[in-house]
DNA sequence: CCATATATTCGACAATGTAGGAAAAATAGG
DNA sequence: CCTATTTTTCCTACATTGTCGAATATATGG
């Protein structure tokens, strides 16, 4: 069994990029998001599957979105981070920040 | 074969126990700075294989030390944290940098 | 209907997380 | 020397995450 309710480093990503995205994360903005924050170009399988975990978890949630009226295709899933993913989320970021503290000389210069 | 050479959460925590601990990490010492950094309290054995499997990659040497003149024991074994393995653990704190960019009120202020 | 454009779901397998107990050294005492 | 005891590492196993690629489901213009 899972010790408490640590997160993933990539689940961590996909967390962040829900909060980024608000109401229009579905699976093609998401990978786009996180490829254009982290140049890390991860399949929709991988998030899809990712996501699909975090739900089942209750630390996200999802609804589907109306027929598009674009070109063609199938309806979106939009999925929105609950509030035990936005603790689970911070506490993993404070766990990183405590074992960083006092190492770095200049943050994020890039 | 592994994309890159991204780290998971766990890793980044033993590499930068390591740092933190310079020429005095080694198992037990490791476990114990990672407690009361983080609060978490994982097995030896956990440390152990996560710290190999880095080895493996290049990200940390180990070294065994010489007898302990404590009261009994088998000899240390030495960890340090290699150049790519700084790297990495440099690489994975941008990205999650990049992902937590303009969300926090107020980051770590310790 | 059909070809085509989007999206999501499935099925698999690799990599990481994590424990627990066996095994290896080291040493004090009888 | 032998053994009980101590400290630390190594091995084995299994759960959870990371990640793909192919399969499947919908829409819609012809």
């Amino acid at each position: 069994m899972g010790k408490s309710d640590s997160l993933g480093e990539f689940e961590q990503v996909a967390l962040l990029a829900l909060i980024r995205l608000g109401s229009n994360a579905y699976g093609a903005r998401i990978r786009a998001e996180i490829a254009e924050r982290t140049g890390r170009d991860v399949s929709l399988g991988a998030i899809y599957t990712t996501l699909e975990r975090l739900e089942r978890k209750g630390f996200v949630s999802s609804a589907r979105g109306a027929p598009t009226p674009e070109r063609g295709g199938r309806a979106k899933r939009f999925y929105k981070i609950e509030a035990p993913g936005e603790r689970a989320l911070r506490k993993s970021r404070e766990t990183m920040d405590r074992m960083w503290e006092g190492l770095v000389p200049a943050p994020s210069a890039g």
